[in-house]
DNA sequence: AAGACGTGGCC
DNA sequence: TGGCCAAGTCT
């Protein structure tokens, strides 16, 4: 009787159906000793955190092609970086990648440690990423447990422990099947195969190199694994956004704090977000509400926000923010959220 | 150590 | 429409 699963059988279904992604080097290319670059693993690395490919690719090259080392980033203005991630979410991600790529150019001479536990102590940096840069950049047998590979080992030792309680047993079984040889290749590996056949729904389990030795394949309960704990439901909370207009065109915006809810980006003025949100006008000014709301859904809440509009005279001092010159001003710079209620405002 | 933290695609 | 899901980390 022969192992549930191989590392062999694995790779060998990767050498032939890889994918090609912007930031991956060819498992033949990495057979012909072509190395990838760990700054572009890295980058690709924070920006898939709980983000799909699809999502990632254009933000991918932008940053690439704009900063083309770790120490070019870490040079970079902190307005530029937040500006850039706009869209994408998560924004602690961006304010952590300007965080770690001073530390790699202050405290690693601008290269990134190949050594899990010195990886681990950068900032934005978890379990996960740490992992990857050390098995994928530096070809380290380290073991990467994601979203992917808990799906992957929950169906291959058809085990029904609701996650996230299961995950260090998870881990565990992950780690077991790590090879010793191309640990870097494998890791992409068994990350491929969550994406694109063992998926959450439907797995094409008859196109799976793991197959022979799934237990949930054997016992059939390969579309009902991984088990998960019950989600709670999100609650719905109103808001409201002042959109400002000041006779030259500029517009009012502010930059957010640090911490908590799109913490660093730019926004509207706005109330706070809650079931009974009081008025919180930036700007003494004549307002006209907008017909209909911007509604947008976070990660535990959904929102509903009213949009007010006012346009105000040169003189006119803000309370709250600053104007931004109408030639100054992207909406691409703007969170999702505030660009919606931008949409609203331009009738669109 | 649960909860905070974005967004878009899919069904 | 609304819930689920996606290469998690931080507090």
């Amino acid at each position: 009787m022969r192992e549930i699963a191989d590392a062999k059988d694995l790779l060998d279904w990767y050498d032939r159906h890889a994918r090609v992604l912007p930031w991956r080097v060819s498992p033949q290319d990495r057979a012909r000793g072509v190395r990838p670059d760990p700054y572009r693993v890295w980058l690709s690395e924070i920006m898939l955190q709980q983000t799909t490919v699809a999502a990632v690719k254009s933000y991918y090259e932008s940053f690439t092609s704009r900063w083309t080392t770790v120490s070019d980033l870490a040079a970079a203005r902190d307005e530029d970086v937040m500006a850039a991630w706009a869209g994408l979410g998560y924004y602690a991600r961006a304010r952590n990648l300007l965080k770690c790529a001073r530390a790699v150019a202050s405290e690693h001479g601008g290269q990134f440690p190949a050594d899990h536990a010195a990886l681990l102590g950068l900032p934005g940096i978890g379990p996960y990423t740490a992992a990857a840069v050390a098995a994928i950049a530096f070809d380290l047998p380290e073991t990467v447990v994601d979203g992917n590979v808990e799906r992957v080992m929950a169906r291959v030792h058809n085990d029904d422990t609701p996650l996230p309680r299961a995950k260090p047993v998870f881990t565990d079984y992950a780690r077991a099947l790590t090879p010793r040889d191309r640990p870097g290749d494998y890791a992409q590996a068994v990350m491929d195969l969550g994406a694109t056949i063992c998926t959450p729904r439907k797995p094409a389990c008859g196109l799976c190199p793991w197959r022979k030795g799934c237990a949930a394949w054997l016992a059939g309960t390969a579309a009902e694994l991984p088990k998960k704990a019950p989600k709670q439901r999100k609650p719905t909370r109103l808001g409201i956004a002042y959109l400002v207009r000041r006779v030259d065109g500029a517009w009012l915006l502010e930059r957010r704090p640090d911490s908590g809810l799109l913490g660093g980006m730019l926004g509207w003025p706005g109330s706070d977000w809650s079931e009974s949100p009081a008025e919180a006008p930036p700007i003494r000014a004549e307002w006209k509400a907008l017909n209909g709301e911007a509604r947008h859904t976070f990660t535990h809440f959904h929102l509903r926000l009213t949009v007010k509009t006012a346009l105000v005279p040169m003189e006119r001092q803000p309370q709250r923010g600053a104007f931004v010159a109408a030639e100054d001003f992207d909406p691409g710079a703007l969170p999702t959220v505030m660009r919606k209620a931008f949409d609203l405002a331009q009738g669109k």
